[in-house]
DNA sequence: ATCGTTCATCGGCGATAGACGATGAACGAT
DNA sequence: ATCGTTCATCGTCTATCGCCGATGAACGAT
């Protein structure tokens, strides 16, 4: 994610005022371009909450690399993370998830009444 | 998008019969997943069409650098390409963007419906 | 005290992304 | 025929991604 020199928030008048920034929602489109990250987000909402390990059993991934996918996903706000004893929970922000679909549905929203 | 051995369609079954592959969901959201592409994307829709130059005139990026973004939304589907004479005429696939966001809204409905 | 388990982080590696300038094809206009 | 404009593509560069194994901290259990 190179910081491009696009205008400040040109694009923010008029309609977009209920869309995020660009830049957020791209962030947040990249924790979820990446298929790996989808199942696990599906795993997780399917199970609840997740500790690091049942994630690597499911998947054919090292730890090291299913942890750093989750992390990214905490990051982008998708995944919420708590520490229990020696394990890490991890559970699906269902409310972070409608928000970044609201974000998409403002988008196309705003795609399809520009003309 | 290295290819890892995620067992194919493993998630595949119960809900999210109307969920596309994981591979394709995050293909597509890799091309939203950059803050120009989701500019020129509002970009395109408010003009209804544009040509490259158009594109090139409004942000500050070097023409090439456009000419790739283009390329990849076009290569993801949510954009159109029509030759015109000289130019290239670029437009919004608002049916496919309409699509991808029923895409996320399947995923967020089968992580909420999750538990 | 020691061992096993879980996990985050580091370092390294190859592949990809994203930026640019240069180039040449296609076309309109002169 | 020549020039200017538009555009896609190529080559190059740097930064980041995504993977892994190794390591060490934290903790439970023995």
């Amino acid at each position: 994610m190179t910081e491009t020199a696009l205008e400040p928030n040109r694009a923010t008048g008029a309609l977009s005022n209920c869309i995020p920034d660009s830049h957020t929602v791209a962030a947040r489109f990249a924790a979820l371009s990446h298929p790996a990250r989808i199942e696990i987000l599906k795993h997780l909402s399917a199970s609840n909450s997740c500790c690091c390990r049942e994630v690597v059993d499911r998947f054919d991934l090292a730890q090291s690399t299913v942890s750093q996918h989750l992390k990214i996903l905490v990051e982008a706000g998708l995944v919420r993370f708590e520490p229990d004893r020696q394990r890490s929970r991890y559970a699906v922000d269902r409310a972070a998830l409608a928000d970044i679909s609201a974000s998409l549905n403002a988008l196309v929203n705003s795609c399809c009444s520009g003309r």
